[in-house]
DNA sequence: TCAGTGGGTTCTGTTTCAGAACGTAGCAGC
DNA sequence: GCTGCTACGTTCTGAAACAGAACCCACTGA
């Protein structure tokens, strides 16, 4: 199977893969979570080369999770912003860099600090259950095909 | 920049994204959540080429998020187990699949229903602060430098 | 003796990528 | 009017990664 295939399986991690999988991707949404949007500094920042970064940015802005959107005219001007669809990965971008924080520490501590605005304390992010509200952990879920 | 290079950065998402980024590794981790532990299913159930799967697990094994364990000898055979580095990761994977289920939906509904054992409810999967407990979204976040 | 199983490796043609150069449309200074 | 400078890409070329098929090896069972 060729992996430009795997939106096409009836999984949920693949269909997001389909998206976000791709090389750089991942960190080009991690740029604009931190605010970026222009071109350039997507560029400088992610460290991805133009015609890899050009790509990216189309299929992301087809797939609705950026917008293009023109902030100057003569010459037009575009910046990527991040949709609702692509706020809405933030549990993603924050749970691989918790991982990271944990098990990919150098030595010299997180690169970055969270904090939680509605209560002011570190966020220390929890996969927590919907329902009870409780934190969860692999061996707690039981999985069944729908 | 080479893709190869990334962990070396100073970002716990780049540095998470070198050990779970490469093509095939998330659909691999998937499948070890769902007890999956031989290559010939590995290879099967994930779609993946022998050669790059062979090369998946073989790093995932150095980085020992995967425990290469013999359990047949003459000849020997090998599975490959989750470590605890490896079962870490099920909030990456939750999150994929919950951001999945809510955007990339076809008409036919979640694959995959996942239950809280604790509370028999649905897990619901949600991103919840560990300080005040929470449910958090991008726009709650402050990021500082460390 | 012959097929089947499990876990890979090898080989070959295709796809993707990295980095540099180039294009384009304006603007600022001289 | 000429020279740079900025921003956002595209084009080109050699290098790396990948997909699929074939093969290898050490058994087992018929």
């Amino acid at each position: 199977m060729r992996w430009s295939e795997i939106g096409g399986e009836r999984c949920s991690i693949a269909r997001t893969l389909s998206v976000v999988g791709e090389r750089w991707t991942m960190l080009v949404l991690r740029e604009s979570f931190r605010g970026v949007r222009r071109f350039e500094d997507f560029q400088q920042r992610t460290g991805a080369s133009r015609p890899v970064l050009a790509e990216r940015l189309r299929q992301l802005t087809a797939d609705e999770v950026l917008r293009r959107e023109r902030y100057a005219e003569k010459p037009d001007r575009y910046e990527y912003r991040l949709t609702a669809k692509g706020l809405d990965l933030y549990p993603v971008i924050v749970s691989l860099m918790s991982w990271g924080d944990r098990w990919m520490d150098d030595g010299s501590g997180p690169p970055l600090r969270l904090t939680h605005l509605a209560c002011e304390g570190p966020l220390a992010p929890t996969l927590a259950c919907g329902t009870c509200g409780d934190p969860v952990t692999a061996r707690d879920v039981r999985a069944t095909p729908a």
